[in-house]
DNA sequence: TAGGTAAAGGTCAGGGATGGTCAAACCATG
DNA sequence: CATGGTTTGACCATCCCTGACCTTTACCTA
């Protein structure tokens, strides 16, 4: 079921947890340790590390050419909200409002029940109506929801 | 008599069963164990192995894709969630959902920002569209909202 | 300094492997 | 024989992975 793109982004969050979260490779050679085609390695960062997901990829090509992937904090839930305010327009689709949701669970401003919560909320199958009206709703709904749980001080012994 | 769609679904939950709830699956491989149709396994997890009977699927598509399917045990705290999901129809005033996650709230089945985050999402502004739509879609949020939140165990120091 | 060469990484289209959807055919039951 | 749950097949969407070809950079050599 794990797909080989699934175990290079397992090895490379590995990597960037004992690294703090920056970090620098050879394409080719994390290409050969996993026996694949170089370009793999662009398809795993391409899909994977993206911006939606805090993450930001440098490169340089030539000799000494390298990839760099350094992975950002949304620094508390106060800037949190401030920075998805902005990303969130009137339409969001699907695939968008979870990555959003993942991240802002990986950096602690919510609980995995709140993840949990929020992710159930913006499922396709709970919205019951079509497109386009189905990702306006969504859309406020992940306002809402963002606004009303990062406003709200987090349980002790939670989040920080 | 018992169709082949009794089989699948018996099948799935003995696997269930000895994997805790927990379970991916191959569609092909599924549906060549039966000898039938791919998509008879969306039929039988469509019919069988729905929220309101406290299922959730998900999957994946593509090279090694898969569809994994997870039980929630509906005996949650006080059992509350099995009560509820009977008790909640295809429709919802609002003024309902309100009285219900508050009654929860004040057990200690969701913490205070877990209830206010679902009060943000069953509030009439948040949903967009007007009635009768409106109060069906509340309905089907709040019961994947709890089924969500109320089967994902709580944090350390929280409701008890 | 100019030019060449080797050594990186980047792009893109395409093929294969999954699962999803939907309408029509099928069939058991009252 | 009407109804509603089954079952199927044709067609669609998505994801993974590769290979051929392109661009950029460091460094060496004349």
């Amino acid at each position: 079921m794990t797909s080989l793109s699934d175990e290079i982004e397992e090895f490379i969050k590995r990597m960037l947890e004992e690294t703090s979260g920056r970090l620098e490779i050879r394409r080719q050679r994390l290409a050969a340790r996993f026996s694949c085609a170089p370009s793999q390695i662009n398809y795993v960062l391409e899909t994977r590390f993206t911006t939606d997901r805090g993450y930001a990829v440098e490169s340089r090509r030539g000799g000494s050419g390298f990839i760099r992937i350094i992975k950002f904090s949304l620094g508390g839930p106060g800037r949190a909200l401030e920075f998805l305010s902005d990303r969130i327009g009137d339409s969001v689709a699907q695939r968008e409002a979870q990555a959003l949701i993942e991240r802002l669970a990986e950096d602690g401003c919510l609980s995995p029940r709140e993840a949990a919560l929020m992710r159930a909320a913006v499922d396709r199958e709970a919205l019951l109506v079509d497109l386009p009206y189905r990702d306006r709703i969504r859309a406020s709904l992940l306002k809402r929801m963002l606004v009303a749980v990062l406003s709200c001080p987090p349980a002790r012994g939670e989040q920080e």
